[in-house]
DNA sequence: TTTTAAATGAGAATGATTCTCATTAAATAA
DNA sequence: TTATTTAATGAGAATCATTCTCATTTAAAA
């Protein structure tokens, strides 16, 4: 995604635009593995030396406040994110850090319907996701 | 649960019984809205006041390791534990911290036949468990 | 342009978690 | 039961992710 895609998503949400903002945008979005905030700054630094940590920090923060990017929920005390608005679930590695995306539009009807037909008493749901839990049989990444 | 039944617990795992175990183990099982390190030393010190900070999380961890209660998954970080492990989901308030538990066997059945007829490619399922976010509608406690 | 309100940078501060290591205690063997 | 061994605990320091502060800079509006 090009400069002005992401400078016109962030006036879209009533945001300055700024180099830093651009930079935090896009990294999330180049990483693709879930990144923690160690891999965003690392990542922007290349290009960036000088941003501030508390600067990547303080634009995470507005982004996910704006829905631009969504925070990650992990069993470890570090934040991690997501750049993928599209509706989709998470597989997590039970022996690593790694954390993939599913998107599987079966699964969204099929606990959509179910959630229509059965409600939770004094709750009003926004939001379901899948958690799924296991090992990647793989060999290249995990 | 009684000191007894504590104690056979951390014997079926080969964990040495100790006084803070107990303690801790009981706490979690207490402090049912998925509490904090804070709010489980802060309830062990009233009958055990001279529990070291860094007993507790060793604890934590040794119990964690051992299947006796579980690490939550939050967008926060600072940990929270649940000490249920009967199969069960959790339910997200959007604008609080409060999770609590949510026991459905019709989901379950759902979502293992599910997966029974639609596995991912590389990946070995080990275990599924749904996020519910949303709002509590009720006044007592959010 | 000028103004204004917000964002950034640098480093200190905070706070949850981990580490270290001497002491203590639980479980096992005698 | 007592001695032995091995692991757990306590205390406080250390670490590390995150937040705070505030002077400076900059984007956007006037």
């Amino acid at each position: 995604m090009n400069v002005e895609k992401l400078s016109s998503k962030l006036t879209e949400k009533g945001l300055k635009v700024t180099p830093q903002r651009i930079a935090v945008l896009e990294a999330v979005m180049q990483l693709h593995n879930h990144p923690t905030v160690d891999n965003i700054i690392e990542y922007i630094r290349v290009n960036h030396p000088n941003i501030a940590t508390a600067t990547v920090y303080k634009v995470l923060d507005a982004l996910v406040q704006n829905q631009l990017i969504k925070k990650v929920k992990t069993s470890q005390d570090i934040m991690r994110y997501d750049a993928i608005v599209e509706k989709h679930h998470h597989i997590y590695s039970s022996d690593s850090e790694r954390i993939e995306d599913y998107i599987d539009e079966d699964l969204n009807n099929l606990l959509t319907a179910y959630f229509a037909q059965k409600s939770i008493p004094g709750f009003e749901i926004e939001d379901v996701n899948l958690h799924i839990i296991g090992k990647f049989k793989s060999t290249d990444n995990s």
